[in-house]
DNA sequence: GCTATTAAGG
DNA sequence: CCTTAATAGC
C-alpha cells in the first residue's frame, strides 16, 4: 500500500503535476494541502478519467484539503467535532479498507509573536485530543499532511537562523512532538534517520532549490503495528522543479499491507 | 519600405508575439499601442539582438506606445506640445530617414455620454491641429496606431448594432475623418476599397474571432505622396489566433521608397 | 476575456 | 516568488 501526501499551492494550478504524478506512481492514496478552491469549484472532472475516487473540503483562498483515493472511503471526516473553529478545511479523516487516514494543513503560524502562532499550537493540542478520541496507538492508522514543523535540526537549512520562525520555534516543535508522541512515528526518520531531504523550498528565496536551501514540513506518519510495516518512504524531488511548481514537493510511503 | 502596427495589450505579456513577427516580417518600423509598461520596465534587453532602435513612453497600467525602427529615428517627440493633458504615453512623433511617423494610441471613449468620449473628439481636433503644426500634406508622412474608430459600414461587422458605440458613433467618425481630411489617406481603403477586414477582435465575446466579429480600429494614413506609391497594404491575422493572443493583430503597409 | 493594480497570506 | 481576491479599463 502507497500513501503520498503533496501540498499543492492551488490545486487548479498544479493539476497538470498532479495528474502527471498520479498516473506515474498510481498510489492507493494522495493526500492534498492547500488546495485553495471551494467545494462549488473543485476540479472533478479533471479526475474523472483516474479512477479515483475524491474527498475533498475547501474554502476560497485559502488552505483546503483534499483525499485522492482508489479504493472509495467508507467513512469521511471533516474537522474537528468540537471547539469554536472547525478547521474542516485543514483535517480530513477517511477510513479506507478499515485503515483511518488523518490528512491536515496545520496553521502556519504567521510569526512567534502572533495570535495565529497561538493557534498554531493550541491546533496540536486540540489534533491530539482528536487521535485520543478517534485513533487507537495500537490499531494500523496514518497521519499526513503539511505539519509547517520541522522538527529537528536537520530537517531545515541553517537552522540556528530559524529559531524562531514558527516552523521551527522551540514551541511548535515541542507542540508538534507532543501530538506525535500520542502513538505515532514519521516514517521517513524511521528509514532515514540521518538523511537531510527537504519536502519545502521557499519561492521567495531566489535560489533556495539550487541553493538547496529547504524545509522537511511535510510529513507522513503512522502508528506502531503499520510502522513495522513500512518498507520504503521518499521524497520524489522532481516535480518541485517541473514547469509551474508548488513550493512543496511530494512525499510517499510504501507499506506491505 | 514597410510600415507595421500593432496593439499589444502589454507589451512584456505579448514579447514572444512581436519578436516572432518582427523576425519573420523584418519591418522598417514597427509601431505599437497599449505597452501598458513604464520606461523604467521597458523590456529593452529583448530588442537587443534584433537590431532594432526603440523609441518608447509609458507610464503604469495603462497606455504606452512604441516605435521599433531598422534605422535610428533622427528625431522624437513624445505627446502634443500644448494643452494641459499632453498625453505622451498615447503620441509619439519620430523622423526616420526624413520621414515624420506619428504614432497615436487614440482615447477608446467609454461610453458616448461620459467625459471620456468628449475627450477622445477633442484628442482628434488637437491631433490634426498637431498635423498642421508639424506635417505639411505635400510632404511625405505617416500617421498610424489604434484609432479607436471603424470608419465605414464595412468596417466592423453588425454597423446597425453600433450607432451608439464609441468606436462608431456618428461624431467619432467625423472627428475622425476630419483630422484625416487634413491631408491623410488610408492606405487600406485606398489598396482594398471593398475589403471586410477587421484588425480588432474583442476578447469577451466568446466566438469573435471564429465568427468574424470584428472591427477595422487600426490604421495606416500617409500624405498624398507617399500614398501613391504604397504598394501593399495587410492585416495578418496570425498572431490573433496565437497562444495568449493581444486583441487586435498587424497591420502593414510597403511603400516604394 | 484579458490586461493591469493592490493587498493579503505564505 | 507565487497564490488568491477585488477592482478598473477596454
Amino acid at each position: 500500500m502507497k500513501i503520498a501526501t503533496f501540498n499543492v499551492n492551488s490545486l487548479r494550478k498544479r493539476l497538470p503535476i498532479v495528474l502527471a504524478w498520479l498516473e506515474a506512481h498510481r498510489p492507493d492514496v494522495l493526500c492534498l494541502q492547500e488546495t485553495k478552491v471551494q467545494d462549488s469549484e473543485f476540479p472533478l472532472l479533471a479526475f474523472e478519467s483516474t479512477g479515483y475516487h475524491v474527498t475533498f473540503r475547501g474554502m476560497k483562498s485559502y488552505n483546503g484539503v483534499a483525499v485522492l483515493s482508489r479504493a472509495k472511503p467508507e467513512q469521511v471526516f471533516y474537522g474537528f467535532d468540537e471547539g469554536e473553529e472547525r478547521d474542516d478545511s485543514r483535517l480530513v479523516r477517511v477510513v479506507i479498507a478499515g485503515l483511518p487516514i488523518v490528512n491536515t494543513y496545520v496553521p502556519q503560524g504567521f510569526e512567534i509573536d502572533s495570535p495565529k502562532y497561538q493557534y498554531k499550537l493550541m491546533w496540536y493540542a486540540r489534533l491530539r485530543n482528536y487521535f485520543d478520541r478517534h485513533l487507537s496507538p495500537d490499531q494500523p492508522a496514518v497521519w499526513c499532511g503539511d505539519m509547517n514543523v520541522a522538527p529537528r535540526p536537520i530537517d531545515v537549512h541553517s537552522p540556528e537562523k530559524h529559531l524562531k520562525h514558527v516552523c521551527y520555534h522551540e514551541a511548535a516543535r515541542k507542540a508538534y512532538e507532543d501530538t506525535v508522541g500520542w502513538g505515532f512515528e514519521d516514517v521517513f526518520c524511521k528509514l532515514h534517520p540521518d538523511v537531510r531531504q527537504y519536502t519545502f523550498w521557499d519561492y521567495r528565496a531566489p535560489s533556495s532549490l539550487e541553493a538547496n536551501k529547504g524545509w522537511r514540513i511535510d510529513h507522513i506518519l503512522t502508528t506502531k503495528p503499520l510502522a513495522e510495516r513500512c518498507r520504503a518512504v521518499e521524497v520524489d524531488v522532481g516535480p518541485r522543479r517541473a514547469k509551474d511548481p508548488s513550493d512543496h514537493t511530494f512525499l510517499w510511503a510504501e507499506f506491505s499491507i
